[in-house]
DNA sequence: GTGAAAGCGCTAACAC
DNA sequence: GTGTTAGCGCTTTCAC
């Protein structure tokens, strides 16, 4: 192993001083052409790369932004997570990706993770397991910005970027009337959450405004996962007055909904409409493929980043200035019903 | 926002100096347990957050390894992570996820990103454009040990974990022949890749033995997404004689196939089998659900970090005894051909 | 069992 | 346009 090559060696093999080195590789405008070039070349040849431990502890910045989703395995979270570097990486930013794994502890040793490295900003979606906040206000204490997404709590006191889940579940559970429907039940996902009670809301008054009467031997609450989520449709299907259309919180819901529905002999969309929700690629795979919501990730993580650079000039604008309180943003996106066959009739 | 409390605020309140507050919050053996106490208290009192930056600065060790993968939004790539995860926290490590988006400049970028963190170790699985590695021996001459996984090359200056692809391949084609299949395609992906070259040969092989000529019309390369595959399979089974079979190198090359199959009004299993490659969890949602062949992600995820920890207890041992040079580990791990619908008749 | 002092590699204010 | 100097926050020898 050749030793690192370090700023004060480029300088003394080029009878310049470190200062002057770290200026021309930082393109500094005061740096001779002829300086910079010597330097980058020497640089190159030497496989000399930054130390950023030593640059960030230094600087105070680290051009770092993490983000902590539940689980990366979703393209809903990857897409976003997408959407996030896109934007970062544009200004100079690197993005870290850590998995809580839906579990509160393992989110908490994440950000943990991330203020100690001392990222510049955290993007966040929470797990379902979470219930209070403090790990958050810890980074609020060490003057790290955070912005919430998705999974949105209703605290006031960070940015957030969520999605109009009760009017996409309104407008689901609207098209299923539309089509006929008449019985319409809703798997529901923890009301820990805040998007799914929304889509519980948007569900019920889509009932309500469609004449129809909102009754909760029709409404199932679960985690939304493959296995719960047959035995949820199950014993919806089972019912003496059993659903003719299922509106479920999330695409595995719809595809365990679909599963059972043909092992009990049930044809989709004819005796039963089904609608999942976040457009996953694997709903358009199933027979029939499946009605569900997209959810524009992409420009969600573009939004999140925005969010986060905004407040960094922010944080250093203040630093300036002493003044002003940083004001949380809070912005809705708008989704979209993606209509397939598993709802046409 | 507060100011972040560092080692010598806490020393000062003590009034005792920062080593021993330092060697207090690392559990040094020979701070009383009244002192190690004392500062435990004062350190969550303030709600102090070491700064890794300096720590790592310092100690040369980040604490840190870095994975890097084409895309964290399959199921093979984030089990393999979460394998990885698993056994690198039991030993204390943080593991930061890049994605190179199948993408040469994009990976190298990512690397750069993490040689210039100072991560003690990377984990990486090749995109399918990467062509030279000149990347990672820049990391080899930073002393930044490396294992390749899945995704590897033939070079033989890295440790590396992959799977016995030659030998899940030709179970998978001997599967259809032993079905009774006769005329077995194959949609191949990028020979850039060893997987699937080796795939390939696994095919190859299989046929052979099973006393089928191999037929180059019935051999396609693509990069086995989505709209690709339905094109290969399309001219597949337009071909004057086309195959009763076709086995893929992907999951998704499977569903694609499985979709112009049923265009084209063709019953699988009957009138054709399909077999896929990774058994992503959209393949058990599939009408009829589709055999493929499960790669253990998991436990290559963690083979990986076993190598990697072995590995820093190397670089630390060679610093000490300056003697011996680090032989890479090449582990082959097996897979498991899950049997389902689409290839049973 | 604790303190003093040096320094990891870099940047940035202040010189000139 | 470049040099001098100090210091980010931590760990780690070397003391005693």
């Amino acid at each position: 192993m050749v030793k690192k090559s370090t700023i004060q060696d480029l300088a003394k093999e080029l009878n310049i001083t470190p200062s002057t080195v770290s200026r021309a590789l930082n393109d500094h405008p005061r740096i001779s052409i002829a300086t910079k070039k010597a330097v980058q070349d020497a640089a190159k040849a030497a496989g000399y790369q930054v130390n950023q431990l030593a640059s960030s502890l230094r600087s105070g910045k680290s051009y770092t932004i993490g983000v902590v989703v539940p689980t990366a395995d979703r393209s809903f979270f990857a897409k976003v997570i997408r959407g996030i570097e896109d934007l970062a990486n544009r200004s100079n930013y690197n993005v870290i990706i850590c998995q809580s794994n839906e579990n509160m502890k393992s989110e908490r040793s994440n950000l943990e993770a991330l203020a100690q490295a001392r990222v510049d900003g955290v993007a966040l979606s929470i797990a379902k397991e979470t219930t209070d906040f403090d790990h958050l206000d810890m980074l609020t204490r060490m003057g790290i910005p955070v912005v919430l997404f998705d999974r949105t709590p209703t605290s006031p006191n960070f940015s957030t970027v969520d999605m109009d889940d009760y009017g996409c579940a309104y407008q689901a559970t609207r098209h299923l009337i539309e089509q006929g429907y008449q019985r319409i039940a809703h798997i529901a996902g923890s009301q820990n959450l805040n998007i799914y009670r929304k889509r519980l809301a948007g569900y019920k008054d889509a009932l309500t405004e469609g004449g129809i009467e909102f009754d909760d031997k029709l409404l199932i609450f679960n985690d939304l996962k493959l296995e719960s989520s047959k035995i949820a449709a199950e014993t919806l299907l089972s019912l003496p007055h059993p659903p003719d259309a299922i509106f479920c919180a999330s695409d595995l819901a719809a595809v365990a909904t679909l599963q059972v529905a043909k092992k009990k002999g049930l044809q989709v969309p004819k005796h039963l409409g089904i609608v999942g929700y976040a457009n996953e690629p694997f709903t358009a795979f199933t027979e029939p493929p499946l009605t569900t919501v997209d959810q524009h990730p992409v420009s969600m993580g573009e939004t999140v980043a925005k969010l986060l650079l905004e407040q960094f000039e922010y944080v250093v604008k203040d630093l300036n200035t002493e003044g002003g309180h940083f004001v949380p943003r809070r912005i809705t996106l708008n989704g979209q019903l993606i209509i397939r066959e598993s709802s046409i009739r």
